[in-house]
DNA sequence: TTTTTATATTGCAATATTACGATTAATTAA
DNA sequence: TTAATTAATCGTAATATTGCAATATAAAAA
């Protein structure tokens, strides 16, 4: 089918999900990544630095912009993405209370 | 394409992207809960659990088995799975040194 | 105005993912 | 041995994702 039974999930378990996706792809870990080094990059420097075509980069930019974990101020004819640190700090939030849930070890089995 | 150029990414890029798939489902967001809460699941209690077809959650599973997130072992005609602390210790270092970067704001456009 | 530059959008092909019915495999119970 | 139980695998349908060529859009430069 391909299509994710989202109505059967709770909204954390949702939200968690779709904060995934952000960085389940490399490219997009490698815009964040360089937006971490460079908070101020270009879009045709991330794609010369990204060896992918610039529909391709341009379209990872989007799905992040949606998310919000980015965003973009155009200057003249070029858009300069920046991170969002607000969003960047309530996304840590969500996925760091998932990732750092302790385990109950009362009850294990291997 | 829908092919992923692995190939011109890092290893620490193409890392995180494997990792954050794991989590980009919210049934296996739903299944990682589950056994964190009871840390020793059988695999029909997560079908019941998670309204989701025995072979679907079977599939789930066997994903997040191949990444070493989790663990079972066979008891009689069940299988008991489990987090997998060791690797789920190294995934959160991964992913942390990831999500902790720090932002050069000296170079601020938006 | 025309041309150039930079990015977004569209359309499409190919691969990946999700979900489940049917079946298989393996163990336990009768 | 046979039946029942539990989980894995197979096969398949449907949707999602990735990537890019072609095109559109919008601002700056000539």
């Amino acid at each position: 089918m391909g299509l994710t039974k989202s109505e059967i999930f709770t909204n954390n378990q949702n939200n968690i999900a779709l904060l995934a996706k952000a960085f389940a792809h490399p490219a997009r870990v490698a815009i964040l990544q360089q937006l971490f080094k460079i908070n101020s990059c270009y879009c045709g420097d991330l794609v010369n630095e990204i060896g992918l075509a610039q529909p391709t980069i341009s379209q990872h930019l989007k799905e992040l912009k949606n998310l919000g974990l980015i965003k973009g101020s155009i200057e003249g004819t070029s858009v300069c993405y920046c991170i969002n640190e607000d969003t960047w700090k309530t996304m840590k939030t969500i996925l760091g209370e998932f990732l750092n849930q302790d385990i109950d070890n009362s009850n294990q089995c291997c």
